[in-house]
DNA sequence: GGGAGACAAAGGATGTTCCTATAGATAGGG
DNA sequence: CCCTATCTATAGGAACATCCTTTGTCTCCC
C-alpha cells in the first residue's frame, strides 16, 4: 500500500484552506501545475476524489472533508517532530544518560544534576552509578550514551578523553598517631585495614598498585573486613574498627565530620578519571551538555585547595 | 524548514526496531545504502544523531530514543488516512451530501434512508429538503455534493441526468362530485384552491404551466388559501376548506387517509424528476452510492402499479 | 467579444531516491 | 592468527519524482 507523502497532505491543506490551487501553489512557492499534479497523485495513492475542480471555484468532496483533518493532524505530527528535534538541540528537552563509579555523588553528583537541572529544567537525567568497567561495558552496549570511568579502562570500542580529575588515595584512622607521617606499604600491611568492595573489586588499580607494592616489599595486604562502600568503612574506621583506605575527594567532608585522621600513602596513590564514549559514537545534545557540565566542575574541585598536601606538601 | 519524509521516518522506525540498517533495508525491499542514505538525510533535516553506528551493532541515542515515538505517531496518522480513505471508498464511513425538494420525506427519504443505513451503518447522511433550485444551487455553490431536482432546471455548472422518476399533478377534493371527471383549467378556475408555497413558488413548473393554460383560456387562477407545505394543503381540503393540487405520489397515501377524493388535470401536468452533480463533479463514493439506491427506489415507486390513472388509463 | 482568473496537459529540466560495487571495521570460527 | 561473515559508508550511475514553463480550455466579468 503506497502513502501519501507529507508534501501531498501539506498541499491538499492549503488548497482546501485558500480553495485554490493557484493561490496554495503560491503558498508553497511552487508554480499552480506542480500542486495540481501533487493532489491528482494524492487522489490516485487515496483512490478517492479530494476536490470538485471548476474554472471559478474548487470544492471539497465529501471524502475530502472526512480526510482534511487526517491529514491536519498527520502534518502536525510530523511538525512536533521536527520542533522536538530543535528542542532536543536546544537542551529544552532531551535525556542524558550517563555513568559513573558509585561515589561520585558523595563530591561530584550532587552539585552537577543540580547545576544542570536549573540551566536546562526540561531534560531528563539518567544517571547510573557502577564501577568503571561495569559503565564502560554499559557505554559499549549502548545502554548509555557516555561516563566517567577511573583510569586505565578497557578502551575497546571506546573514546577516552585525557584524564579529567585527579584524586589520591588516602589513609585514613580514628588514631592520630598513625598518621603522623605518609604511610608506606610495609606500613599499611601491619595495620587493621577495613577496605570497601568497590575499592578493592579484582580488577581495581588501587588492589593492583598494593598488591605489586607489598609483592615488591614481601609483605601480604589482608584486609580485616571488606564492605560495599567506602562510606561504610569510613564510618567503622570512627568507630574504631580499623583503618581504612579511601579516595581523598570522596572522604573529604566525611574525615572531619567523624573525627578522623588522614595520611598520604607513601609513596602516593593517585587514581585518574576520564570520559568514555562510544567510538564513532554520536552523542546527544543533552549527554554532550551534561559531559561539559561535568568536566568544569571537576575542574573546580581539582583547583579548590582541597588537594591532600601528600608529596606536594613537601 | 524543511520537514521529514515519511518514508525517511518508516525506516527509522524500522531500523530502531531491528537494530540493523541491513535488516531494515531488507524489510523494505531496497538497498542497505540506500536506506542509510536516507537516515543520514534525516538527521541532517531534524540536525540531531538518532543512531550510533558500530560495525556490529546499531544504537540509538538518547535523542533517537526521544523522538522515535513521535515518529511512530506521525506514520500511525498518514496510514491512518489511508485506512481512512479505504473505508470511504468501501462505504464502511464516509458522508452522504444530498439536497431533494421538501415533499420527497413522503414517499422516497424514509425508505432510501432506513436502507442505506442498513447496508452502510458507518456513513454519515446529510440530507437537506429545500425546492429544487435552491438545490441546484447547493450543488452549485458546493456545498452539495447531489441533489434530486424537478426539472426543467437552470443546468448552469451542473451535470443533469435524465428523468429518473415522474409523478403527476392530481386535483383533490374533499367532494366526490369535484373529481368525477379530469379537471380542465376552466374548471379549476372556478374552484376554491388551497396551494401550497412549494408546489406555488415563482419559477414552480406547476404554477408557470398552469398559468400558461389559465392565459390560453382567458381565466385566471386565483388561490383562496397559499400555504408552505403540500400535506398541510391536503390536511385543510380534507377540512373542506377548499380544493388543492397535489403530486400524485405526495399524496398518494395521505387521500385516502382523510377520505379525500382526486382526480387527473386534463390535460395531464407531468412532473419530471432527475438528479443533478457539479459538471466534473466529483462525487464521494458514499453520495454516488446514495444516488444508486435512490434511483432504484425510485424505479421500484414508478413501476408499483400506484400510478394515477389520468390519460394512462384512457 | 475580450480580458482576467483558474485548472489541466505536455514536454523538458532538476533533484531525489535507489541500485550496484567496493571499502573498512569487527566478531567469531577454524 | 588469519579468514569469513556481517555490518555500515562511499561512489557513481540509473530510474523516478518533482517542478517549471508553455499552452489550452473554461467561465466569469466588463
Amino acid at each position: 500500500m503506497p502513502l501519501p507523502t507529507i508534501r501531498q497532505l501539506e498541499y491538499f491543506v492549503t488548497a482546501a484552506r485558500l480553495r485554490t490551487f493557484a493561490a496554495a501553489a503560491e503558498a508553497h512557492h511552487i508554480a499552480q501545475p506542480s500542486l495540481s499534479e501533487q493532489i491528482a497523485a494524492l487522489e490516485r495513492t487515496l483512490e478517492v476524489a479530494l476536490f470538485t475542480r471548476t474554472a471559478r471555484k474548487l470544492i471539497l468532496t465529501d471524502a475530502g472533508q472526512d480526510l482534511l483533518p487526517l491529514a491536519e493532524r498527520a502534518i502536525a505530527d510530523v511538525v512536533s517532530m521536527a520542533e522536538t528535534s530543535r528542542r532536543v538541540r536546544s537542551l529544552e528537552e532531551g535525556t542524558v544518560s550517563f555513568g559513573t563509579f558509585s561515589s561520585a555523588h558523595l563530591y561530584l553528583l550532587t552539585e552537577l544534576i543540580q547545576e544542570f537541572r536549573a540551566q536546562h529544567p526540561g531534560v531528563r537525567i539518567r544517571v547510573t552509578g557502577l564501577n568503571s568497567s561495569e559503565v564502560a561495558d554499559a557505554v559499549r552496549e549502548g545502554d548509555l550514551e557516555a561516563g566517567l570511568v577511573q583510569l586505565p579502562i578497557d578502551s575497546r570500542e571506546l573514546v577516552v578523553t585525557q584524564s579529567v580529575f585527579v584524586d589520591q588515595v588516602v589513609y585514613v584512622s580514628r588514631r592520630e598517631e598513625h598518621t603522623r607521617e605518609p604511610v608506606e606499604i610495609t606500613t599499611l600491611a601491619q595495620r587493621p585495614l577495613i577496605l570497601s568492595e568497590s575499592r578493592w573489586s579484582h580488577d581495581d588499580p588501587l588492589r593492583v598498585s598494593l598488591l605489586e607494592r607489598a609483592q615488591s616489599a614481601g609483605v601480604t595486604l589482608d584486609p580485616i573486613v571488606e564492605v560495599e562502600f567506602q562510606t561504610h568503612a569510613l564510618e567503622l574506621a570512627a568507630k574504631g574498627v580499623g583503618d581504612s583506605l579511601v579516595s581523598f575527594h570522596v572522604g573529604r567532608s566525611l574525615i572531619a565530620e567523624h573525627g578522623l585522621f588522614w595520611a598520604p600513602l607513601e609513596p602516593p596513590v593517585t587514581e585518574h578519571y576520564a570520559f568514555i564514549t562510544r567510538r564513532a559514537g554520536a552523542v546527544s545534545p543533552a549527554t554532550a551538555e551534561f559531559m561539559r557540565l561535568a568536566r568544569r566542575i571537576l575542574a573546580r574541585l581539582q583547583m579548590a585547595r582541597t588537594r591532600p598536601p601528600g608529596r606536594a606538601s613537601d
